[in-house]
DNA sequence: TCTGGGGTCCTAGGACCC
DNA sequence: TCTGGGGTCCTAGGACCC
């Protein structure tokens, strides 16, 4: 009973502070380009498309710490990149101003080396949160404490533990890690940016409110440039500011959101780190060289698209429920259109099918870039399924929705979404009417149904 | 910052059900 | 039948992240 905790704790036991790192891969894949190509090191490397000669249009994915003291960036335009720093070898006669090694994206390379340091990550946590290729969160309070280490200075174990990771990444894979210690996942995020690259931060429960108070809103994770301005417009430019604002004010404006943050810059974030689970949506898209309206050549790349979503859904292994397209109109409107099936499939054509008819509604409209999108994902059915092999098997539709992270989802028995059939079909909708303009793209006999329906 | 590609989560309105 | 409340699902758009 050393403090006042809140009712319904479980009594006798007093909470204890967590401890969480967020590791943060440096430049991750310029350095993945180093490791090819140790002669890169300490030279300015972009990693990026769009840079050969001949294209116009691409950007940066990543630029080695040399590259941004010459003002190249994440997802900067390359033609910018270009202009900061010329593509060594590709210099104008004469000039000898500083050049970039540039590279183009090599995913799968990169994605060895971070399953390499995934592996070194998950045998030194319970639970690790892959948030993208080179980022994750891991709850280590089991493994190591925030006691002060007594040799005079004030370091904790913590950090012991987490320069151990940092050593252990740098030596087996070879590769830049900034890690961020602290309490509770916010605090941990802002922590590895803060000494970035091959940063080690610690922000012990104690100190987290001192150590957010100077913090510039926009380094809150969550917080984008349109709240960054919102909250400007509040007097707000820190993380001391959000944490000392009006709870209530935040909340009328921002909504839950504006709640979230709040605790965020208060260092009151309870968030609990959970394993990642599988992906919600898979999407590709693609911009065109020069906007067009030419439908022909917007449909042919929608169709590309299409079969590159299939193939990736059931390279591993997802059956889709819904599939929708994005169109992006000059200067940059986003619309995006979407269809949910009546159960989940993996059909490449329905796919394709769906994603042109849900075109027509542009016909005509300019476009820079198109996307294709599948969603609403079942990852629980071993074998595939097809629309139209559907109406035959599928005795039991009524598998779990695995892994428990989405334990909400329906089993989506009902028949009556699925709109619009194609013209082409009529002659396979036997018993299912579809004079109220619902009716299913090849039949559905009433055996898709959940049985116990 | 005239903007590539792949994601997540939230909101709001409408349809529909009881 | 002119009228309340609660809930789910779907679509579209927006903000944000890497």
């Amino acid at each position: 009973m050393t403090t006042g905790q809140l009712p319904g704790t479980d009594v006798g036991e007093d909470p204890v502070d967590r401890i969480i790192f967020h590791v943060d891969m440096d430049c991750f894949y310029a350095s993945c380009e180093r490791l090819k190509e140790p002669s890169l090191d300490g030279r300015p490397v972009i990693v990026g498309m769009g840079y050969e000669h001949g294209e116009t249009h691409g950007a940066v994915a990543t630029a080695s710490y040399e590259a941004r003291a010459h003002g190249v960036e994440s997802a900067q335009p390359i033609r910018q990149a270009l202009d900061a720093l010329p593509r060594v070898g590709h210099t104008d006669a004469g000039y000898d101003g500083p050049v970039g090694h540039y590279r183009p994206v090599d995913m799968e390379f990169y994605k060895d080396i971070a399953s390499e340091v995934k592996s070194i990550l998950h045998e030194c946590a319970e639970t690790v949160r892959e948030v993208s290729i080179d980022e994750a969160y891991l709850d280590v309070t089991d493994r190591t404490g925030w006691d002060t280490v007594s040799d005079g200075d004030t370091r904790t174990l913590a950090e012991g533990y987490a320069r151990y990771i940092k050593d252990r990444i740098d030596r087996e894979v070879g590769v830049p890690a900034s890690i961020g210690v602290a309490p509770d996942m916010a605090t941990a995020k802002i922590a590895s940016d803060f000494e970035k690259p091959d940063g080690l931060t610690v922000v012990p429960p104690a100190t987290v409110r001192s150590f957010l108070e100077p913090i510039p809103i926009d380094d809150i994770h969550g917080i984008g440039p349109v709240t960054a301005r919102e909250l400007r417009e509040h007097g707000i430019e820190t993380a001391g500011g959000l944490a000392s604002a009006d709870r209530t004010m935040l909340i009328t404006q921002f909504g839950s959101r504006g709640e979230e943050l709040y605790e965020r810059a208060r260092g009151e974030d309870s968030r609990v780190v959970t394993p990642s689970g599988n992906p919600k949506s898979l999407s590709r898209e693609s911009a065109f060289t020069a906007s067009t309206d030419d439908s022909a050549q917007i449909r042919e790349k929608i169709q590309a698209l299409a079969g590159d979503v299939a193939t990736r859904a059931r390279s591993r292994g997802a059956l889709y429920r819904t599939i929708g397209i994005k169109i992006v109109s000059p200067p940059f409107d986003v619309n995006t259109r979407a269809r949910s099936l009546p159960g989940p499939i993996d059909d490449p054509d329905v796919v394709s099918t769906i994603a042109d008819e849900l075109y027509t509604e542009f016909v005509g409209a300019t476009v820079r870039k198109v996307g294709v999108r599948v969603s609403n994902l079942d990852f629980g059915a071993s074998d595939q399924v097809t629309l139209s092999g559907f109406e035959n098997e599928q005795g039991d539709t009524s598998r779990q929705s695995d892994s428990g992270t989405d334990p909400d989802t329906p089993t989506g028995e009902t028949l009556l979404d699925w709109v619009d059939p194609p013209d082409t079909t009529d002659d396979a909708t036997e018993e299912r009417s579809i004079s109220e303009g619902q009716a299913s793209l090849f039949s559905f006999s009433d055996s898709d149904v959940d049985p116990q329906e």
